[in-house]
DNA sequence: CGGGTGTTTGATGTCATTCAACTTACGTGG
DNA sequence: CCACGTAAGTTGAATGACATCAAACACCCG
């Protein structure tokens, strides 16, 4: 069903014994999801861990008032899933392809046995969790004390840092709606923001299509009031 | 300097073994601070690994504008700077006693070898992890849906759910302007949620000292708009 | 007793949300 | 290919929440 070369490729699982691989690949699965299908729902018990590996997902929680809220959302070389491993049901969420995606999936009791035989696993997903638990420490940062032009700002020069060029286009990475929910903002709120931005730091918009000329601007804009040492890993790429 | 017996009680280092816990104790280093002190400076190079055997911490950053962020705050048995294992200087913080505490460091270096060769260290590490990145998911959510009552009321809930009796007393664990900033609000917001919520919920407050006659008044209050499965964990303990 | 810190209170301003109307873009079926 | 319906995005006005500024108050400790 999957290639041993495709788990090989994946960092998370790089440096394991083959045998490990093997092992994985015997129980990974990979699907195809179109845009817009329910991956897996919050109440629902075969949550598995995924890793995506083309396209876009989102994880989000629904309040008891309907209330959306993103957890994350994830393009390829990320995934989600793995607080299962040992949290068992404690944190939930649901999972949707937000573009047409390909992902793998592999069942919580298979992987909690090989996080739990071996050790080069373990080592690596405690890295990528203390990376991710840092991403999230400065997302709570930016809820905290930024306002909305600045965190969206701040999204825009993580898409920067991509490219290298001076003359910088970018194009959004999905719908604004849900840029706008991501970043804890309402929709309304975020047409307004990215509005105010251009104006500010000269960027010409057209639908998600950006052209930044001069990403100094935006970055005095974004990152004057940061805690981050100047200039961010972000911006670093 | 550090007595065996202490750090085998700690339930990060439970299931060592007994040569892994000397290791250990032979770098560790207890050390105690009166409320106030600076603990380490988010500059400074020697950030270490720290153990909180007593009394409470906070971690926290300052932008370039002065503003102060709270990454986090700990008291006995939590931990703080197992960020640095593993990525540099990425995410630097600085630690301040809150309250008089004694707590224990570890070396950075020598806590890094001692993960990278033992399996199980990593495995307890890699659980933890998992833990407070699913509290800072919730803190996450809390920050972008619901308002500073919320919060508040949310904070007081898990206050609560150490005591099992129906007429509930309770201390704030420090002070006011802090766990305002802990909330992610201002002092004078804080102020504002407190008494809203005392006289929503039928609480008397006293200076620290909070009275619940009724915790399910408060349950409901804080409670019905969450995205989290009733009851919470929180509130289970 | 005096001074510092932490907390409260009121008045005012700013920012984000809400609600509603409208526009734009897109896909479907006639 | 156009008409239509739906969803996404924008815009404006009103409301609400929180921040800010300033002053008063409480409390502790020397």
């Amino acid at each position: 069903m999957i290639n041993e070369n495709t788990l090989q490729s994946i960092s998370l699982f790089a440096s394991l014994p083959p045998q490990v691989i093997t092992e994985i690949t015997r129980h990974a699965k990979s699907h195809y999801y179109k845009k817009g299908t329910l991956i897996f729902d919050s109440h629902e018990a075969n949550q598995s861990f995924v890793y995506v590996l083309k396209g876009w997902i989102k994880l989000f929680r629904e309040s008891t008032d309907g209330a959306e809220v993103i957890v994350d959302i994830l393009n390829e070389q990320h995934f989600a899933g793995e607080n299962f491993l040992f949290n068992g049901e404690q944190e939930t969420y649901s999972c949707e392809a937000i573009s047409d995606v390909e992902i793998i999936t592999i069942p919580t009791h298979i992987l909690r046995q090989l996080v739990e035989e071996n050790h080069q696993l373990t080592l690596n997903f405690f890295k990528y969790t203390l990376q991710k638990q840092q991403k999230l420490t400065i997302e709570m940062e930016n809820l905290s004390i930024r306002n909305a032009s600045q965190r969206l700002g701040c999204f825009l020069l993580r898409l920067c840092s991509l490219k290298k060029n001076k003359d910088i286009a970018i194009h959004l990475p999905y719908d604004k709606s849900l840029l706008a929910s991501r970043l804890g903002m309402r929709a309304e709120t975020f047409s307004r923001a990215l509005s105010k931005i251009c104006h500010d730091c000269g960027i010409q918009s057209d639908g998600d299509a950006l052209h930044i000329p001069n990403a100094s601007e935006l970055i005095q804009y974004v990152c004057q009031y940061c805690s981050q040492t100047y200039p961010c890993k972000y911006i670093m790429g």
